[in-house]
DNA sequence: TGTACATCAGTGAACGCGCGTTCACTGATGTAC
DNA sequence: TGTACATCAGTGAACGCGCGTTCACTGATGTAC
């Protein structure tokens, strides 16, 4: 039997040499950055010729839109195992969890973590494609979030959003868009906590990764450990 | 008289040259971004030939490190600026207010932001140059809390960090490398709050900036308001 | 004030490099009968 | 099972581009006497 799964030989050597390209064109993100990334060094260390890759992906662009996506979602599967991993019930644990998956992530990827989280890459267009992926991560909060709640939590005034601003009316869209049926839905003034912690999150890791640290919380692990501590009072969850 | 202030017309030819190149270079960089940046397309718009840069600074490097000092200059003074305009005894607001006016120039300049705040540039390492005007802006923040401090206030005991961390020490070394004469030390505890803020407010303009906000609270004045002033709060402003 | 020499700015050509992408092609793999 | 044709993968050369940096040079500016 020649073929197996209905593939032929032809298909599957694709698939291969697929994945192995966008292997290759990690491995150099890793060493070089996104911008020290040429097709034509991913071809040379692959033994082929640059042009042969375009059978693969048909530009530059399409190669690092794989590279994104990938990035994404290492990133929001280490979050969601990492609640998972937690005891289901305790809150804080579970944020405090996918808090530090992510950081861990991050500190070893840091390449990867500037594609998805730096600077654009210059002339390079994000397409709708990488949207999907890169909100796993929010919405990895999010859940923790809602699991946590109990329907008919009231809000402690104190926490109420000022009524009919801009903002209140932002986050009541969001939560009606991240309704979902037989959940209780997220009070608008805690998705607010939310973003302002995921902000929070990812600017300590940028920060730590881009050397604004150097010379004061360096090594940032005690940093880290006590903001997200912070983070998970106020949003809430102790 | 030829020479005024004792400058030969030589010597002011270079200065504003010196002046000239930076400025272009700041131009070509608030189009293209960091890499978008060659020394030989600066010299194109000057009318010059790229081997005359080299009279005026010694590599791309060179001038990179110029247009990122500015850069921090830009945004320590907007910060300072903003903080002396405001009211003096009212802390929350000269806090507010630098937080405004730090955003209000990165969204300006976005590829200046990038440019310091951003991922580091691929193949640049910052010289030591570059370290006191970044710290501008931390220490303006720094000022901010001391002046709203009374010599022997006291701390909430819910706002203490563990004591024997590795957190208490950094941030006790920190307390003490900012020590000046005659004015009230930070509590280790206020300064790590602090640091989380300084933190939070970048990580919101980075993500408003480097479009992670798209589709949910964008525009961002009405989170970014809400995050400063809960930020106020957290550093014991209010 | 005038001359002789030293300093410096700017030129233009060149070195050596790497890149993304296209295209006509060869030879292998797959498919239909 | 065997043959004829279609599909596809990979090649190698080429296009056209831009970059940072060096170097020997000309001509202008500055300085010392």
């Amino acid at each position: 039997m020649s073929r197996s799964a209905g593939r032929t030989a032809r298909e599957r050597a694709r698939a291969e040499l697929t994945r192995e390209i966008k292997e290759e064109a990690r491995r150099q993100l890793a060493e070089a950055g996104a911008d020290g990334l040429s097709l034509r060094a991913v071809a040379r260390s692959l033994g082929m010729v640059s042009s042969a890759l375009y059978r693969y992906y048909p530009s530059r662009d399409d190669l690092l839109t794989a590279l994104i996506i990938d990035a994404y979602n290492a990133v929001g599967s280490a979050a969601e195992d990492a609640i998972a991993a937690a005891p289901a019930g305790d809150a804080p644990a579970r944020w405090a969890a996918a808090c530090h998956a992510i950081r861990a992530r991050a500190v070893a990827h840091p390449h990867e973590y500037a594609l998805i989280y730096g600077s654009p890459v210059p002339g390079y267009r994000a397409p709708q494609a990488t949207i999907g992926p890169a909100a796993r991560i929010p919405l990895a909060f999010v859940r923790v979030l809602r699991d946590a709640r109990e329907p008919g939590d009231p809000l402690p005034a104190s926490r109420a959003l000022p009524p009919g601003s801009p903002l209140a009316a932002q986050a009541a869209a969001l939560s009606a868009a991240l309704a979902e049926p037989g959940a209780p839905d997220i009070p608008p003034a805690v998705l607010v906590r939310a973003v302002i912690a995921w902000t929070q999150l990812f600017g300590m890791l940028s920060f730590e990764l881009f050397g604004q640290f150097v010379g004061s919380f360096e090594p940032a692990d005690a940093l880290f450990g006590y903001a997200v501590a912070q983070l998970a009072t106020f949003v809430g969850l102790r």
